[in-house]
DNA sequence: GCCAACGTTGGC
DNA sequence: GCCAACGTTGGC
């Protein structure tokens, strides 16, 4: 069995929520990545992302909204026990223990970017006119990226 | 805070 | 299985 292609991914967080900086501050800069309440965004983490893979880190919700950082995958995917807690913001009855609905991973911290990609940025560059992040109507909180479009934003970013 | 674009729910 | 109504996301 060959060891499948190191893949890329892009993660949303709302920073008022939990940022970069909390994932640095985070004990061995490694947090899980809790609350996914969509089918797609879950299928991605469950079905498909392998240790060591990278991620950019975005923040939404912010001003503005940027690519700030990256990291990789330090654990696959496991129940997300936050499901579970009726006191927890992302309780959801429907996800029984004995079948878990929803999925997270572990992430740790790669790199902070010296210079966050803003969305004007990012569409500024032509090579990255086909990411989903800058799809028009696209919500997808968990997103596949190319290898050339990370590279070219880890490059801007440094 | 607005609202467009999605995703989900549930009656039929 | 359709689809209207509702809820959510997220840029602006």
């Amino acid at each position: 069995m060959t060891k499948p292609k190191q893949s890329f991914w892009l993660m949303k967080t709302e920073p008022e929520l939990f940022s970069i900086d909390d994932l640095a501050a985070a004990p061995n800069q490694t947090s899980y990545w809790h609350g996914v309440r969509n089918y797609q965004a879950r299928n991605f983490m469950r079905d498909q992302m392998q240790l060591g893979d990278r991620v950019l880190v975005y923040h939404s919700n912010a001003n503005p909204s940027c690519v700030v950082g990256t990291a990789t995958i330090a654990r696959t995917s496991y129940p997300d026990h936050t499901a579970w807690d009726p006191k927890d913001p992302y309780f959801d009855p429907k996800s029984d223990p004995e079948n878990p609905r929803w999925f997270m991973v572990d992430i740790q911290l790669e790199s902070k970017f010296s210079t966050p990609q803003s969305l004007e940025m990012l569409r500024a560059v032509p090579k990255l006119a086909d990411m989903v992040l800058l799809r028009k109507g696209t919500r997808l909180s968990i997103q596949p990226v190319t290898k050339q479009e990370f590279s070219i934003i880890v490059k801007l970013g440094g």
